[in-house]
DNA sequence: TTAGTTTTTTACTGATTAGTACAAATAAAG
DNA sequence: CTTTATTTGTACTAATCAGTAAAAAACTAA
């Protein structure tokens, strides 16, 4: 057990978690090759040994302001598995999409599609990490319509990962859809054919 | 009149549009940012100042690589826009993203959506050039769904707009799932449960 | 053969990249 | 006060980035 009042040496002079943030802030709207180290130091407001001492090095980084991102409270994904129907979960899934995409209060888009979608050879090791959240995300999603589906609430021969896939392909899209400047009512709209496309699965035939 | 046969000095010893097919292929990869110089003249087999003097620098050799990718002969998007109704339309647009998005024979995904989406500040001219590329098609397809709304297809109150977006994020979803390794067949199902969704909206009510 | 034109090759530029060495500064502990 | 531990700011490194200067090479025209 740390004490974390009883450290020794010069004490750190910024709030890990407010640096991280910022971080955050600039990884969504650059990516994280397009972040340079001093577009982080000086949205952060440290300098670069500090960066290094607190976090390790950029990959490090970005993978800590993914996690924040993904554990924000505003977050949508995994509160939308918590829903007590498929079709709620489908519903939250997709208006969460529509609203978190085109909040004004952060960047636009989502930051594990945005992230590192594209990009060199360096950052191989990002784009992949990013690429398995993306697919745990989709396969926890499948998992949960395996679960309204043995409790009945799809046809039995429903097929859960096509299913699971055409809703990541909306948050997906939108996440897209938002980059291009698209309004939260636009993403609504959105939503909510997709929805009716996913409504009409729910039925058996 | 240039008479291409009386070319006065040295010839140039690479085929112009061999060498824009090879660089095209390594942005598709890589992206706009994620592709280096070395990367692209290794590719295509040339020099710097060999590029530099058939293509002017890398931003305009990357805007000529998308739009060869745009205008080649399996390109679906366009051809998508000149089939007879609306629901053949978003039926060709569908399957030939599922098509497009996984195809072995070349990088998957679609340049024009991951080849620039986050970047430093240095690309923001690409990237602006590719958001007006992604509206530019969308509106199209708005216009195209436009004209079947007044030839009596769609219901009177449609929403032509959310309709195109809607179409648009199921292509642009695509994309994304295409990078995470889906198969054909799995975008071929998602398409077809966005078809479905997309026949629900042709119908009145 | 000679002059004129264009491409190719090599070698370079200045800027920027991520990451670090080192010493001054600031705290607690003895 | 001194010692010890940690963070800070400055200044640096080596590698890589896009882009170019200059001369040799390869062609046509005269």
């Amino acid at each position: 057990m740390s004490d974390s009042q009883t450290q020794v040496g010069r004490p750190r002079a910024f709030d890990l978690d407010k640096a991280l943030q910022k971080a955050l802030e600039v990884f969504w709207e650059k990516g994280y090759e397009g972040a340079s180290l001093p577009d982080l130091t000086e949205a952060m407001g440290i300098n670069k040994p500090s960066l290094y001492a607190a976090f390790g090095n950029k990959e490090q980084l970005f993978l800590k302001a993914v996690e924040l991102y993904e554990n924000r409270p505003c977050a949508f994904f995994k509160p939308a598995l918590l829903q007590p129907t498929a079709y709620q979960v489908a519903e939250h899934m997709l208006f969460g999409a529509a609203a978190a995409n085109a909040d004004p209060s952060h960047p636009k888009g989502c930051v594990v599609v945005q992230g590192a979608l594209s990009c060199s050879d360096s950052a191989n090791n990002v784009k992949q990490a990013l690429i398995e959240k993306r697919r745990n995300g989709e396969l926890q999603l499948q998992q949960r319509l395996e679960q309204a589906k043995a409790a009945g609430e799809l046809p039995a021969d429903a097929d859960c990962g096509a299913l699971a896939s055409y809703l990541v392909v909306q948050i997906q899209g939108m996440s897209i859809q938002a980059a291009n400047g698209a309004s939260a009512e636009r993403l609504q709209q959105v939503a909510a054919i997709a929805l009716q496309g996913f409504k009409a699965m729910l039925q058996p035939g």
